[in-house]
DNA sequence: CATGGGATTGACT
DNA sequence: GTCAATCCCATGC
């Protein structure tokens, strides 16, 4: 996927890239879930500023922001809107297509459904470290690429976001409909008009 | 320089 | 349902 692609509203870029495909060194899945962060609102570490941590936030878009979270997970988001605001789309889950038999031993688990069902499962299973942080997400090592022709027309729903405990109510969780790969169940569905950043 | 919290997970009650 | 593991970094003294 190009630049263009991740130079748009956060919430946009978050709905598009439900479907597509996340590869890392011969291991891929599908995205079936996904959410949105935006320097605007408390729960993105961009909120504060401009720091050394949050540089690729506010870098330009299109590039790979990996973060280490509880001081045990990768956790790997793509920054989005114009250089200067910090926005990226957390990718949460994905359905596995390509490696997975390198994914159960880097997870120790034989499920499908579990292997990359969580934004520390996933980065897990693909190899993906901190070192991939602000990586083009265009030319790799963590490549994004666009939706196969099964998920050109997949129904995405929208819930409230996951394991923050500031701007909670915001409705900017984007999954695939009826997914068995997502982190945790569909709560609410879509609600047009959601609060724009 | 010391402290505290976090976009999580898996094991356990 | 509860809870520890474990580390980066923002904040405050």
């Amino acid at each position: 996927m190009r630049r263009a692609f991740y130079e748009r509203p956060v919430l946009e870029v978050a709905r598009d890239l439900v479907g597509c495909v996340v590869t890392h060194q011969g291991c891929s899945g599908v995205i079936v879930e996904t959410e949105a962060y935006h320097d605007s609102e408390p729960a993105c570490h961009a909120f504060v500023g401009l720091t050394a941590r949050t540089r690729t936030l506010f870098g330009p878009p299109g590039r790979a922001y990996v973060y280490r979270s509880y001081g045990v997970h990768a956790l790997l988001n793509a920054v989005c809107e114009p250089a200067g605001v910090g926005a990226a789309v957390l990718i949460r889950a994905l359905e596995p297509a390509e490696g997975i038999d390198l994914m159960r031993q880097r997870r120790g688990v034989e499920r499908l459904p579990r292997l990359c069902s969580g934004p520390g499962n996933l980065t897990q299973a693909l190899g993906i470290t901190l070192a991939d942080n602000d990586g083009d997400l265009a030319r790799g090592p963590v490549v994004i690429s666009g939706r196969p022709a099964a998920w050109r027309s997949v129904e995405v729903a929208v819930d409230r976001r996951i394991g923050i405990t500031k701007a909670v109510e915001l409705p900017w969780r984007f999954c695939a409909a009826g997914s068995r790969f997502l982190s945790r169940p569909v709560r609410a569905v879509a609600a047009p008009g959601a609060v724009q950043p």
